[in-house]
DNA sequence: AGCACGCCGACT
DNA sequence: GTCGGCGTGCTC
């Protein structure tokens, strides 16, 4: 400052940055003097934006060129004192933004965990209650700890005013990362693997001699004898034996056991279990590929000499997930990192727990079950390079990679990987694509019954495509059984909503000590009311559904806005007494079934039974211990979980799934069923599968039970072809929003008709969707329908939104919201 | 997305 | 006469 001349040599910065809001553009501030050298390319830097909002946003540009129609404001601070994001992470959101049509701010915002989005209204908290030794902190720290002492909570913006000063951020940041402080958010529970206590036998005994007296020892204690009898038999087979596993081989209770632990014969030792009982060959760290994995294995390599993805069709039980270990392995071993995506619901404990076992502290997870300062301690981790491996949902690719070498896409078929709501409405394997090419990485997607886009992809040389299409093992295809409800129920063969054959498989099951899953896709007790003289039928007043009356509140439910109401037993229509119950969910199956055979014991897992803390672990790990002989569930019972005992599985009615209005119903009905299907009989028994439906000639039930995944495609292909559907369009849906339902229908018709003259007849609507109001907003739908040849996605996307400006500057629009889908799911 | 500025109804 | 309704437009 002293030097004139080093002070006339400074440069002036300008920073173009990314605001974690929905706002279309990027905006430009003046860096002081003093923060020159702490600037770059993705760091967060504190701004003022408007009269009193105060943000951190992600630099994005650096410039020495001053904006000429306005007067940039300085930022106030510079938080990280290295990038938080990178070059190809920036070029990741911006391909997002553009191809899904959204701000560059709505990706922000789903890319950063929150601890590192901290805005003025951000509230921590104090962590760690014990005592720390504070006096090495700053005067300042410390008068902030000793404020969230008395005060419990404080915003950043009161922190600010605490100090009088503007700029808290590094601080807080600093008191983050030493664990003073948490960034406060709701608090979600931890996620917490299922252990199981395991008993070792003492050295003491180890040779026969001493097994003997011990056994002599013990003659006066036939339990106990019996107890340590059966853990030697156990032990034959097994490598460990847990405690639940001695009680129930040797019938020996629990007292038997502890006395034994007492004596020292026993030592106990609590060890995470994986959830996958009969896949225990996959828990060992060494294992040596089948020849047809080898084969697969080899065939992948091949494909990526030339291609960058990978289809890995791979039947239920073929060993795919020993695939891509190897995959990651080699990976590792040239020096990159790896990404392993799966849905959020299969990401379960048994999992994770396999691959910790292969990969030790080089495995992050990524999981929405972390609290949020776990999910900044993974991103700080990746991008450290600590981690080399991440497992993670959906979001997960987000995470600051550094160099990765793969990516895998579990369960690539799975709609869950697509992001409804909100903004950036993206696919998780689309993107993961997109994130691979920025990486020169490549991309296996995996999956039992592909999605039709990545088989037609496959087919068409696209990708690489390799199958798996033998079960691993002994493992063999469950016997598939199709009942036709209307001819039982003629031949009096129905008893409430189960047929004949499907209880007497339930009693079958249940007296051989094995267990039972009963797939129904509603939750509730009766998905509506209605009057039988007059047909009225009780519906939200906010939305355009009919209430679900739930028996565990006595209360009609709506399933899209959670309003509750009373119920009726006189019709509000006409004043009869005639409310009938009409259809049936998981809570009237439970509630039948109980009165059928109250002897048995029945679980239910839908979300409503675990809404509760754990209660989604709670009902599995229940059900693993064999507390239920059935579980009856929605999607849930379908999506990733295994369990050794299953050998029935019933679907009580098929045809709810396959008729669902939209044009991947069938799809998602085949591989909803295949994938119910492939949880009977994991082990050497055959299991069994009974589909309920009114249409048993329905191709898709023909296809199920052929188990032709080939016939559906390409019946599917055919279909997608003749009507304009994807793989061979694009579709982009436009909803349009408004709490006036005339409003709402002439602003669809105008954007629909500005749409037209520059698409032409690629528009489609508008039209109500299935539910044509939701909370008090009238829904339009638009629907654009785009071919791959003759225009391209770049010249229709900036139609649309040449159309979209238009439409927003017409006042008589006001107040209408367009909600824009690209490859809506 | 917020939030301030701005122009028309029921109240101290 | 004011308080306040939410419509419109801007934020570097």
């Amino acid at each position: 400052m002293s030097n004139p001349e080093l002070f006339a040599e400074r440069k002036t910065f300008f920073v173009e940055v990314i605001l974690p809001l929905a706002i279309a553009k990027t905006y430009t501030y003046r860096v002081p003097f003093e923060l020159n050298d702490k600037i770059g390319i993705g760091v967060r830097v504190i701004v003022q934006f408007g009269r009193n909002k105060v943000y951190s946003a992600i630099v994005k540009h650096i410039t020495t060129n001053p904006p000429e129609k306005y007067e940039a404001k300085y930022i106030m601070d510079v938080v990280d004192e290295y990038a938080i994001v990178d070059e190809s992470q920036l070029k990741l959101w911006d391909w997002i933004a553009d191809y899904y049509m959204c701000h560059l701010g709505e990706v922000m915002q789903a890319a950063l965990p929150a601890a590192l989005k901290m805005a003025s209204e951000t509230k921590i908290i104090a962590l760690a209650k014990e005592e720390r030794d504070r006096s090495d902190l700053s005067d300042k720290a410390f008068l902030v700890l000793d404020a969230l002492d008395v005060a419990g909570e404080l915003s950043v913006g009161d922190v600010s005013k605490i100090l009088g000063q503007k700029s808290v951020f590094p601080l807080l940041k600093s008191l983050f990362e030493s664990g003073f402080i948490q960034i406060s958010e709701e608090i979600k529970e931890r996620y917490k693997p299922k252990t199981k206590t395991f008993l070792i036998f003492s050295s003491l005994y180890s040779d026969g001699e001493s097994k003997r007296i011990l056994l002599d020892s013990l003659n006066r204690a036939p339990k106990q004898q019996d107890a340590v009898l059966g853990f030697m038999q156990l032990s034959k087979t097994k490598e460990d034996v847990s405690r639940q596993d001695l009680m129930e081989a040797t019938g020996c209770g629990a007292g038997a056991i502890t006395a034994l632990i007492d004596k020292g014969v026993f030592e106990v030792k609590q060890k995470v279990v994986s959830r996958f009982q009969g896949m225990d060959v996959l828990l060992t760290k060494d294992f040596t590929f089948s020849e047809i994995q080898q084969k697969a294995f080899e065939d992948i390599n091949t494909h990526f000499e030339q291609k960058d993805v990978v289809l890995l069709h791979g039947v239920t039980a073929s060993g795919k997930t020993q695939i891509y270990i190897r995959m990651i392995e080699q990976a590792l071993a040239s020096g990159k990192n790896a990404l392993y995506l799966l849905p959020e619901i299969a990401l379960t404990t048994q999992i994770t727990e396999r691959l910790k076992l292969h990969f030790g502290n080089d495995l992050g997870v990524y999981h929405s079950k972390f609290n949020d300062n776990e999910r900044a301690e993974v991103w700080h981790k990746v991008l450290k390079n600590e981690f080399k491996v991440v497992i993670g949902a959906r979001s997960a690719v987000f995470l600051p990679f550094r160099d990765l070498g793969l990516i895998i896409v579990d369960e690539e078929h799975e709609n869950s990987y697509k992001q409804y709501d909100p903004a950036p409405r993206y696919h998780a394997r689309d993107t993961a694509i997109y994130l691979a090419h920025l990486h020169y990485a490549k991309v296996l997607l995996g999956s039992a019954t592909p999605s039709v886009e990545s088989y037609y992809n496959a087919k068409a040389n696209k990708y690489g495509l390799v199958e798996l299409l033998q079960r691993f093992g002994e493992a063999q295809l469950p016997e598939i059984e199709i009942i036709n409800i209307p001819e039982a129920a003629r031949k009096d063969e129905m008893h409430s909503y189960f047929s004949a054959s499907l209880l007497k498989g339930i009693e079958e099951a249940v007296s051989k000590k094995e267990q039972v899953i009963l797939f129904q896709n509603r939750r509730g007790h009766t998905p509506f009311v209605q009057c039988s003289t007059c047909g009225y039928v009780a519906k939200c007043v906010n939305c355009d559904v009919s209430l679900t009356y739930h028996k565990s509140s006595n209360l009609l439910h709506c399933h899209y806005c959670g309003h509750s109401e009373n119920t009726v037993n006189v019709c509000p229509g006409c004043g009869m007494p005639h409310m009938e119950s009409k259809g049936f969910g998981t809570e009237r199956v439970e509630e039948e079934l109980e009165i059928l055979m109250p002897n048995l014991r029945i679980g239910r897992l839908d979300l409503d039974s675990t809404k509760g803390k754990y209660g989604f672990d709670r009902i599995i790990s229940a059900f693993d211990d064999h507390e239920y002989d059935v579980l009856i569930g929605t999607q849930m019972v379908a999506k990733g979980l295994d369990f050794g005992r299953v050998s029935l599985i019933g679907i009580l009615n098929a045809d709810t799934i396959i008729n669902f209005p939209e044009f991947r119903a069938y799809e998602r009905a085949f591989s909803l069923f295949s994938q119910v299907a492939g949880r009977a009989g994991r082990r050497q028994d055959q299991g069994k599968v009974i589909i309920q439906t009114y249409t048993p000639n329905h191709r898709v039930i023909e296809q199920v039970v052929n188990h032709d995944y080939d016939g559906m495609f390409m019946k599917e292909v055919t279909e997608r072809k003749n009507f304009a559907y994807p793989p061979f369009y694009r579709i982009i849906r436009i909803d349009v929003k408004h709490p006036d339902q005339q409003q709402t229908l002439d602003s669809a018709q105008k954007l629909a008709n500005l749409l037209r003259t520059s698409l032409g007849n690629r528009i489609l609507g508008p039209e109500p969707p299935l539910v044509a109001r939701v909370r008090n907003h009238y829904i339009q739908t638009i629907t654009l329908k785009i071919e791959r040849t003759n225009i391209s996605i770049q010249k229709v996307k900036e139609l649309i939104r040449t159309a979209l400006l238009h439409f927003e500057l017409d006042k008589l629009n006001a107040g209408v919201r367009t909600v824009i889908d690209v490859d809506p799911y």
